[in-house]
DNA sequence: TAGGGACTTGCAAGCGCTTTCAAAGCATGC
DNA sequence: GCATGCTTTGAAAGCGCTTGCAAGTCCCTA
């Protein structure tokens, strides 16, 4: 049987005070005196009494809410920055609103709507592609993960094309020469950037560019491969514009009877969680999903204060697992 | 600059109405003129009106909100079911409040607190271990994801035991007899199931029981491979409680160099999306989370509506790829 | 032509809390 | 002993919405 929560009034009643009274040594707004906070405090405890959030937002004129826009719940990227953001809001008074956009700009924009109507405080957008007006038609400030733009937007940006760069040179040193790289038009310019960064490496040391498209999934990585392998039967390494789609391009592989890294090696991007239990381990770039999750939550908070967030300046790095051999080795 | 958004007063002025008739005609709860309808309609597009969710939700009194309570957001496993979970309630009313409960009865406990606080008017429990008092406490109906008892409190439940039963005959047919379990003393009654319904085919088939404990994670899988070939070294098949420890004693081969299939086959448990995807790729028990997470919400919305919620019968099936092998085969 | 019923509409109370304002209590200083 | 200045406390007004109730309209019937 639900029986209904007490009331600040009952509260009150009980400790011989008024609701006001109630309010404040709950909130420690005012001063008041030695006993009546016992009173208050006792009444409390013996009622089991927690303040209505609705009734206290509403008089208090503001929501506690952050909205999170993030593509969905089941990403293995995503989640954990998800995590790391909800867990650095446990101790504050602000409450996450996670919604997904579900890859899909129409739908962000209907999330954003709901946003508003949920009148959260400020937004943070995880891997949405949404920008511009109807960022700034929300009327909150908005904290991006990826390059945003706009008055009171802040963006936490890695330097994805340097990463990519680096990723590609890593295999150029290996030995590799027929490269190539699994991009996407899914994804925002974080996608685009690791694409450019692999197309300077390849350039500077006189390489052919071999470019095929994906969509970030499994199932796309494993689609790309079959394009690739057709298109460029003798790539032996490939450079992939996050990890499942080189998980996808793994069984594709696996499949053909190409064997990695022996015939074929590969570097994804992200090191999700389980990209070091693949077979064999995978070297990806590492993306540092707790910082990032933090550092969003600390911008978001900061910009709630009145403040000017500050972003951290976030690396990326390679971590070298089994996939990656040498070229005559 | 942010412009406050518009209140029901303001629409009703500019409609030259009373709010109650504003009211009335954005939820329909009674009769209103054609030409009032119309005014009103035009008031609030003009003002991109849209109620306050708490000032509604308090004079209703009732807070639409559904609490979940689930282990993490990174989870391959729940990650889906909450989306579908959540896909569901977006059509309704009611929002979705997950809080993550850590894997631990203390925090999970500190999460109830805090869906007490918020008001929840359902809980959906998703691989939560608490049970009894502390969910009767909480004064609200339950729905759970796993065997749980009280009144108020339903749950849905699969026959984890028999499909671990067969999945175990299965490795039997290929004609495997040393055949280990990895269990985990983590997670609720589930995961014991799956122990029982190795434990008695394996007592039915009149094989040794071979059992060993991880923690659910690939990494507790990983060194529960590593336990298991110390003690059984001559093992041919592992039934693994899911498909993360799966993955992770998967790699442990890989590194002690035992093939999969071939000297050693594996099955998991849950099917999560990169199951399918791994090299070999996995055989396991499809656990049917996009159902799971309907049903679950379906009956949330049941009991909502003040109903008894009629949770399907769902099935486990063996879906088998390419890490089962047989033996002399 | 008066009375009654069916609709439509506005008034005002109230949801549970916060916060302003003023009253009350008290000590201090002259 | 009285004015002054603090401090503690409660009354009451909202926050933005919903809803019970009653008033007002209009039309129909006797």
């Amino acid at each position: 049987m639900t029986k209904a929560q007490p009331t600040i009034e009952e509260v009150a009643r009980r400790a011989g005070v008024s609701p006001a009274t109630v309010s404040r040594v709950l909130n420690g707004t005012a001063r008041v005196s030695r006993e009546k906070v016992r009173a208050v405090l006792e009444a409390v405890e013996a009622l089991g009494y927690t303040p209505s959030p609705l009734a206290r937002n509403l008089a208090r004129g503001r929501s506690y809410a952050l909205g999170i826009l993030l593509p969905d719940f089941e990403s293995p990227f995503y989640g954990p920055i998800l995590q790391a953001l909800a867990h650095r809001l446990e101790a504050t008074p602000f409450r996450p609103v996670a919604v997904p956009g579900h890859w899909s700009l129409a739908r962000e924009l209907e999330a954003l709507d709901f946003l508003k109507a949920q009148r959260v405080e400020v937004l943070v957008l995880l891997g949405a592609t949404v920008d511009g007006a109807p960022l700034e038609a929300l009327g909150v400030p908005v904290v991006a993960f990826g390059e945003r733009v706009g008055e009171r937007v802040y963006s936490l940006v890695l330097d994805n094309r340097e990463a990519a760069y680096r990723a590609t040179l890593y295999l150029i040193a290996k030995g590799h020469t027929r490269i190539a790289h699994i991009s996407s038009h899914r994804g925002h310019t974080d996608i685009r950037e690791r694409l450019l960064g692999y197309r300077r490496a390849m350039r500077e040391a006189g390489l052919e560019a071999r470019v095929v498209y994906g969509d970030l999934t499994e199932a796309g990585g494993y689609r790309a491969g079959k394009e690739l392998f057709t298109r460029f039967p003798d790539t032996t390494a490939v450079f992939a514009a996050n990890d499942q789609t080189a998980i996808g391009l793994r069984v594709f592989l696996y499949e053909k009877g190409l064997s990695v890294p022996e015939e074929v090696s590969l570097v994804g991007f992200d090191d999700i969680p389980l990209a070091a239990y693949q077979v064999p381990p995978l070297t990806t770039v590492r993306q540092p999903v707790r910082a990032i999750g933090e550092a969003l939550a600390e911008a978001a908070l900061a910009v709630l204060e009145g403040q000017e967030p500050v972003l951290p300046r976030l690396e990326l790095s390679l971590v070298e697992r089994r996939s990656v051999g040498e070229v005559g080795a």
